[in-house]
DNA sequence: ATGTCC
């Protein structure tokens, strides 16, 4: 039997592309569909597409990308999602998966991480030799050097390329809005993992047979053990949302702009609160960058007190899935919108970073708790989709719902609790984190496999989980 | 996802 990985769908709006394997488009929720219809009737719209984890949000679908051309552009922050800058991290070990063969081992790792990661109080993150301001302004160009570690990449680089962008410049002034009240969470909260789906993991990785090459040109060994890293903006995108969501709803209900869904906020991007928007998300996209980056430094210097000083950890990529900015393809300029959707880019494409211009840069996808994740690499019939993949396994049921459905044991279960295999959890009690069992999403494999059936990235390494760290309410 | 409020 042929299965089928893509196929366009007719709304009364306009057409949805969506990258699904047969099994996973049956499943889809018709929500999904009448969510596409409405973000389908925001003006001049040139491309809309789903990827195969896609699931229902606010106002737009979590696995949406969504392209306007930038000269007669609009901007949603529904599109790009309250949690402006998610994304993924993944850093490489010099150790091997033998070495933390002990649960007993992967135990004390978490416990020292924990030390390091503050995970109970979500505002203890206090860096207090770090200017807010200057990273909100500068990236990880703001950070003071001791934070740049020497041998941070795997080429034994200083620098900070294996990122998707170290700076993201913006109008400064947009930042005079926000009350000192903000500033001081935010400051605050630097270098926290937040709750929900957010994670530190450790994992040890399988290269793909087929992607040898590129797993070499990427320092990634077989058995090697990674840290893969899931955060984003914390309350400073939160607050960027807010306040730019309240101004823009104001202004449609005047302007009699609007679906049928009055969650679904966008603006022309000639609008002075369009424009506010997008600076403020660029300050965001700055924000979570550093966070992730400072999660990162936690864990190493968690690696170091467990493993001693030779304990390296270097960068291989920081990628993000939620986010709206300008992207160059074949000389024209759009405005892409990517809310649970990674960039994947193939090799020589000018928008890699140098260090992947031969190859493609790597992305980085997360599976559920207890599942796969994986490090993946842009195919050049990803063009097709701008280049976008999926950004991990895709809810199937609420919070709620996999509270009421899901047993503890099963959840424990899952985690190979009390066995060798152990996949070692911080929480003390499980019950905190029940609603991010892998039965509440979709099996990530099959979602990968509708990625690569798509002809939209390949395999370079699966990632099996060892010990993960989660926040928790 | 988040902080905050019920």
């Amino acid at each position: 039997m042929n299965e089928t990985y893509y196929q366009q769908v007719q709304l009364p709006s306009g057409t949805v592309h969506v990258y699904a394997g047969d099994t996973l488009f049956k499943e889809l929720d018709y929500k999904v569909f009448e969510m596409a219809n409405n973000n389908l009737q925001i003006p001049n719209q040139v491309y809309m597409s789903y990827t195969p984890d896609v699931h229902v949000g606010v106002g737009t679908c979590i696995g949406t990308t969504a392209v306007w051309n930038t000269k007669d552009g609009y901007v949603s922050p529904s599109i790009v999602g309250s949690d402006i800058g998610c994304g993924m991290r993944v850093h490489l070990t010099n150790l091997h998966k033998d070495d933390l063969k002990e649960v007993k081992l992967r135990r004390k790792l978490v416990k020292v991480i924990e030390k390091y990661l503050p995970v109970e109080d979500h505002a203890r993150g206090y860096f207090s030799d770090i200017r807010l301001e200057h990273v909100i302004k500068k990236g990880l160009h703001g950070l003071p050097k001791k934070y740049i570690p020497d041998g941070y990449t795997p080429r034994k680089a200083t620098s900070l390329t294996h990122v998707e962008r170290s700076k993201f410049a913006f109008d400064e002034n947009a930042l005079n809005l926000f009350p000192e009240q903000v500033w001081h969470r935010s400051h605050r909260q630097l270098g926290t993992l937040g709750n929900g789906n957010h994670f530190v993991e450790i994992q040890s990785i399988e290269i793909a047979e087929d992607q040898r090459e590129i797993a070499e040109a990427w320092g990634l060994l077989d058995g090697q053990v990674v840290v893969m890293i899931h955060s984003g903006s914390r309350s400073w995108g939160g607050s960027v949302s807010q306040y730019c969501g309240s101004n823009i709803t104001k202004m449609m209900r005047a302007e009699g702009l609007g679906t049928a869904d009055p969650k679904l906020l966008f603006a022309p991007l000639t609008h002075p609160l369009a424009q506010t928007y997008v600076n403020l998300e660029y300050s965001a996209l700055n924000y979570a960058v550093v966070n992730r980056h400072l999660i990162a430094y936690a864990v190493r210097e968690a690696g170091k007190d467990v493993f001693g000083s030779k304990f390296e950890m270097t960068t291989l990529y920081d990628l993000m899935h939620n986010y709206a900015w300008e992207e160059e393809h074949e000389g024209q300029s759009f405005f892409i919108h990517r809310k649970g959707s990674t960039r994947a880019l193939p090799a020589n494409h000018p928008a890699n970073p140098e260090p992947y211009m031969s190859t493609g840069h790597p992305a980085l996808i997360p599976g559920s708790m207890g599942t796969a994740s994986y490090i993946m690499v842009g195919s050049p019939t990803g063009r097709a989709n701008f280049y976008s993949i999926c950004h991990g396994a895709g809810r199937i049921r609420s919070r709620s719902a996999t509270k009421k459905l899901v047993t503890l044991n099963e959840f424990s279960s899952s985690l190979k609790v009390g066995t060798d295999d152990e996949i070692v959890v911080n929480q003390r009690s499980l019950e905190s984190i029940l609603d991010e069992s892998p039965q509440a999403y979709k099996d990530v494999d099959q979602i990968i496999e509708s990625v690569i059936g798509a002809g939209l990235a390949q395999v370079v390494a699966k990632c099996k989980p060892m010990a993960t760290v989660k926040g928790a309410k």
